[in-house]
DNA sequence: CTGCAGGTCCTGGTTACATCA
DNA sequence: GCTGATGTAACCAGGACCTGC
């Protein structure tokens, strides 16, 4: 599904200035094996100005692509957004949204990787990180050695209860194996006597000890979000490997990676909404004052009409186009033979017959003022016509 | 081959909590 | 300390897709 909204000069056709609206087919390929990410995205594609075929391809939003372009995308985020939002209507590039971090990925926090590099094979654990997806091995804490039960999801993803008493006795585990590494886990494992014991069972589980559904939050810390930030840039997805070796690299339940992704992608889509619709106001805007401006000229030349006598004897002009060269020309619907003077040429239009096109829309006042309109007064039986002459 | 149930993952919307001015 | 705004982690509902029977 396409919808077009063409503007401006239809000699260019809908690729002149075209916003679209694209149901698009987007199989996200992070992962061979992973079948659920193909999605029907729908893509928004902007695009003011002159396109060409390669530009008009990747629209402005591509909320789901397949990680190869979504890669390049971003890449072109950077450069679209590189003028820290300054939305020009007349920059036929997209407006693409940059989400980078906010702050430079830090050096390598608990020892984790400055880069992150999903393995092809994801699948493959034979790479020493037994299971790790792929994912480099954290130097200093060994995520072989932690509790693979408290860390898988042994349940339907919305159960956290289920998980509560594992993890809780994961996260024990994980304060002996990487003593104070991680602070903040290490004062939410109660590891802290002075620290915040509640926070740790915020951190496993909703549940109280009464059962009773009592949701806290524990925000991640800046390295976590930087180091997931890191992983988003790389896979906007993530298949069931991605996510457990992710949430063992940064010692959180799978289910917190799987709906820090959601949200991230929500905010992600949230974003580039925003952006959209900024852009698209300004090009109101902008036809709006362009429209004023017409309307403005029209009223003029009607006025100019009607106290002119000179005026009032040319005759109705429509627009032709030439079936020689396809171009548009003016010509009069009259016997009259007015001397019509274009672009600096004198030229008797009264041999001239109306050759009036349907394309080109009837009634149009000659605006002596635009003569890009106009680039030739000849028709198609003029002796003179420079394009029968050109095209014989 | 078709239909159905169960499971998983997604999006969109919402809620609840943490943080800050 | 209180309060409203804001950001975001977490949840929920519904749909799409896959798999097994």
């Amino acid at each position: 599904m396409e919808l077009g909204l063409s503007l401006g000069d239809n000699t260019k056709s809908a690729s002149s200035k075209s916003f679209f609206l694209s149901k698009n087919n987007i199989t996200n390929t992070s992962s061979d094996d992973d079948n659920h990410q193909k999605k029907n995205g729908l893509v928004f594609c902007m695009a003011l100005g002159i396109n060409n075929s390669s530009s008009s391809g990747r629209g402005g939003v591509q909320e789901e692509q397949n990680n190869e372009n979504q890669e390049e995308n971003d890449d072109d985020d950077e450069e679209n957004t590189s003028e820290e939002g300054n939305i020009n209507c007349t920059n036929n590039t997209p407006v693409q949204l940059d989400l980078l971090p906010l702050v430079p990925v830090p050096a390598p926090h608990r020892n984790l990787p400055q880069s992150l590099h999903w393995s092809s094979d994801n699948g493959s654990s034979e790479n020493g990180s037994s299971g790790n997806g792929g994912l480099p091995v954290a130097r200093g804490f060994d995520v072989n050695r932690l509790p693979a039960a408290g860390m898988e999801e042994v349940s339907s993803p919305n159960s956290v209860a289920s998980s509560f008493r594992m993890d809780f006795g994961l996260f024990k585990s994980c304060v002996n194996i990487i003593g104070v590494g991680n602070k903040r886990n290490f004062e939410s494992a109660g590891g802290n006597d002075g620290g915040e014991p509640e926070r740790a069972s915020s951190r496993a589980s909703d549940e109280d000890e009464n059962g009773v559904n009592t949701r806290k939050k524990l925000r991640l810390s800046k390295e976590e979000s930087a180091y997931l930030e890191e992983s988003f840039k790389e896979h906007h997805t993530l298949n069931p490997k991605q996510k457990v070796a992710l949430a063992k690299q940064l010692n959180l339940r799978p289910r917190q990676v799987e709906v820090w992704f959601q949200n991230r992608r929500a905010r992600t889509k949230l974003k580039q909404t925003e952006v959209d619709c900024e852009y698209l106001k300004r090009c109101c805007e902008t036809l709006t004052e362009e429209n004023r401006r017409l309307h403005k000229e029209l009223q003029e030349l009607r006025a100019l009409k009607t106290s002119n006598p000179f005026y009032m004897q040319l005759p109705a002009t429509t627009l032709t186009m030439c079936p020689s060269c396809e171009r548009v020309a003016s010509t009069t619907t009259s016997t009259a033979a007015p001397l019509i003077t274009v672009t600096g040429t004198t030229t008797n239009t009264s041999k001239a017959p109306t050759t009036t096109s349907d394309s080109i829309p009837k009634g149009i006042p000659f605006l002596n003022s635009r003569p890009r309109f106009f680039p030739f007064t000849t028709t198609t039986n003029n002796p003179n016509h420079p394009h029968q002459s050109a095209a014989s």
